[in-house]
DNA sequence: CTGAAAGCGCTAACAC
DNA sequence: GTGTTAGCGCTTTCAG
C-alpha cells in the first residue's frame, strides 16, 4: 500500500507501465492521450491503476522528440522588473497555461537580442514572442533562426515578421490631445527622443497640429533613474512647461520623485500624463493618467497569430486614456 | 552562396551535417559538444563549416532525452507582477543564463501550488524553484513529484527540503527596534497577521521585548489594493499609532496612497518601514525606508543548492534595513 | 480492440 | 582520430 515509490530507483517508463497492466506500450500511449484508437473501458482501468502504482510519469523529452513539438514558448524581453513588462509576462504565462502551453522567458537587458535569439534557438521551442524593441539590423538573423517568431509590442511593422503591437503615435496624440483640450499651452515631452520614437512623434506631431510651441523635450531611456535625472533637468529650467507627457510609466515614477523633490507638485503645477497604464500608475501619489496598453488584448491576438496561417500579419492596437489625478482633471473616483 | 536555407524543407540533422561533411554522425557530436573524444582541427574545420552552411541546429529534444536533462529549470511564483517576485525572477533567470540553464515560469496566483507543480512534472525539467508560500499540507504531493526542488524565499523550514530563505522575523524586529530607537511608542502592523507570520511575530515580540503596547494590527494580503484599504482602515481608527510597519513593499505601496487620501503625511504624521527593499521603494515619494532581501545571494545559494549533493539543507540569509525618508530619519542623501 | 515494430535526433560506448 | 551502433522513451502505422 506504499505509493511513494523507491526514490532510488531508476525511472519509471511507459515499458514498466505495460508491463504492470499486462498491455503493450502502444496501449498505454492510446490511454493516456486519449487516442488515437479506443481502448476498453476495462484495460484502460488497468492502465490507469499502474500508473498510479508505479507512480508514472511521461517523459516530455522524448514525447518532444517524438512529435516535434514542446508545447513551449519563449517569450524575450528586457526583464521584468518594468511593470509593463511583468504585466505582460503574467498574461503571456496566463494565456499560455490556458492553452496548454509553458513559457520560457529570456531576459536580454544586458545582450544584444541576437545572442538571445541564438540562444533560443538552441531549445526545441515551439515558438518566439518577443517584446524587445529589436533593432533593425537584427531582424534577419531573427528570422533565420527557423523558429515561428511573433513581434510582441513592437513599434515598426516589419516586413515578413508577425506582430501585435499598439499604436503609440495616436496613444500619444490622445494624451497631447487630452492636455490641449485642458487648456495647456505648453506641454513637454520625457522620453526617448527622436523621429523614430513613435512617442515622441506623437507627441511632436499633436504639437504642431494645435500650432502649439513645442515644449521642451528631455531624452531618458526606460529606468526610473533616468525618469528621475529628467525631472530634476526639467525644474532647473528656466521655462518650465505646464504640463508633460512621459514616454512610459516606469518613467513616470522617477519623475514623479524628481519633481516632487524640487518642489514642483503634480498636478497643481503641472500635469502629468503617462504612457502604460500598469497598476503603479493606481497607487502613485497621485494617481497617474495614462495611455493605457491593451495588455489582455494583446496577448490573445499574439497567441491565435501563432496558430494562423498567415506568416506576415500585423495587428495593431489602439490604446485608451485612462483619467486619473495626475493631469488635474476630474478623475473618476475610484479607477 | 545562398545562406538561407529552404524553410519548407526537412529539417537538417546530424546526419545530413555529417554526410555534408564526409564524416560520421560521431563525429559531428564531439565537435559540437567538443568531447568526449577529440577531433583533428582539420575535419573540425569541416563539420563547423558544414554546420554553418546547411543551418543546422541541434535538436534540444533529442538530446535531452539521451542526456536525461535538459538545462530548464522552472521558477513557480504566484506572479510577476508582484514587485519583489519581479525582482527575484530577473535575478533567477540571469543566474540561470550564467550557469547555461534556461528557466520557465509558471505562476500559480490563482490555482494551488499543488497544481502548478503537478504541471511542472509533466515537463522534463531538472530543477523546480518554489518561491510561493506552501501550505504544509501540499509539502508531500510536492516531494513525490519527483525533480529536485528548492524552497526560495520560503519562511518556514520543512523537513527534508531544501531551502533559501531570509529572516523575516528578524527583519521584522530591525524594523520595528529601529522606530523604537527614534523614539516610537506606538507602532502599528499592516500585513497579514498570526502567529504563523514570521513579520507579524517580529513585530509582536519586539514591542513585547520593548514593554511597548501592541500598536493597531490591520490583516492584508499581499496586493496594493489590501494595502490601500487597510490604511484607509487605520485612518478611521481613534488613536493613531506613531509608526507602521507593513509587510511588504507592494502592499506599502497601497498604504502610501491610502494615508495620502486620509491626510495623513508620512513621515510627519506617521513613519512607515516596509519589507522588501524593491526598486518601487527608492522612488515612492517619499523614498521608503524598508528591510532589504538580498535576493542576489538568495539566488546565487539557491543554484548552489541545486549542484549540492545534501538533500536538506536550509540556508538562512539575514536582510539589512535600509534607511530612506519615510521612517523620519535623515537618510543617506541618495540610496 | 490490441500488439509489434519502426523511427524521432542525438550521445557515447566500443571497435578499428 | 574516426566510424558503427545501441539505445534514450515515446507515438503511431500497420497487422492481426
Amino acid at each position: 500500500m506504499t505509493d511513494s515509490p523507491d526514490v532510488s530507483a531508476r525511472r519509471v517508463t511507459r515499458a514498466d507501465v505495460a508491463r504492470f497492466a499486462g498491455v503493450s506500450t502502444a496501449v498505454v500511449s492510446y490511454v493516456l492521450n486519449n487516442g488515437p484508437r479506443p481502448v476498453a473501458e476495462d484495460t484502460r482501468r488497468r492502465v490507469l491503476e499502474a500508473v498510479q502504482m508505479l507512480g508514472y510519469r511521461p517523459n516530455a523529452s522524448a514525447r518532444a522528440l517524438n512529435l516535434g513539438t514542446t508545447s513551449q514558448i519563449c517569450l524575450i524581453a528586457p526583464g521584468v522588473s518594468n511593470p509593463f513588462f511583468a504585466w505582460l509576462t503574467d498574461r503571456v504565462e496566463a494565456e499560455a497555461r490556458a492553452r496548454g502551453l509553458s513559457v520560457v522567458i529570456v531576459t536580454s537587458a544586458d545582450e544584444s537580442i541576437v545572442e538571445a535569439v541564438s540562444r533560443v534557438s538552441h531549445q526545441s521551442i515551439d515558438a518566439v514572442m518577443i517584446s524587445n524593441e529589436v533593432p533593425a539590423t537584427d531582424l534577419a538573423a531573427l528570422g533565420r533562426s527557423g523558429i515561428p517568431t511573433i513581434l510582441l509590442n513592437q513599434p515598426a511593422d516589419v516586413v515578413g515578421m508577425r506582430s501585435v503591437n499598439v499604436d503609440r503615435y495616436r496613444g500619444a496624440r490622445f494624451a497631447v490631445e487630452h492636455l490641449v483640450g485642458h487648456g495647456h499651452q505648453s506641454i513637454g515631452y520625457i522620453g526617448p527622443v527622436g523621429p523614430q520614437e513613435t512617442r515622441w512623434r506623437g507627441w511632436h506631431d499633436s504639437l504642431e497640429s494645435f500650432r502649439l510651441p513645442e515644449g521642451p523635450s528631455i531624452e531618458a531611456v526606460y529606468s526610473r533613474e533616468a525618469g528621475y535625472r529628467a525631472a530634476h533637468e526639467l525644474t532647473a529650467l528656466s521655462d518650465q512647461p505646464s504640463a508633460l507627457f512621459v514616454a512610459s510609466d516606469e518613467l513616470a515614477t522617477g519623475v514623479m520623485l524628481g519633481l516632487h523633490e524640487g518642489g514642483v507638485r503634480v498636478p497643481e503645477d503641472i500635469a502629468l500624463v503617462s504612457f502604460d497604464g500598469t497598476q503603479e500608475t493606481r497607487f502613485s501619489i497621485p494617481p497617474i493618467t495614462s495611455v493605457t496598453q491593451p495588455v489582455d488584448e494583446m496577448v490573445r491576438h499574439a497567441f491565435d497569430l501563432l496558430t494562423t496561417e498567415a506568416t506576415s500579419e500585423v495587428i495593431r492596437l489602439v490604446p485608451e486614456l485612462v483619467l486619473r489625478s495626475s493631469c488635474g482633471c476630474p478623475p473618476r473616483p475610484s479607477q
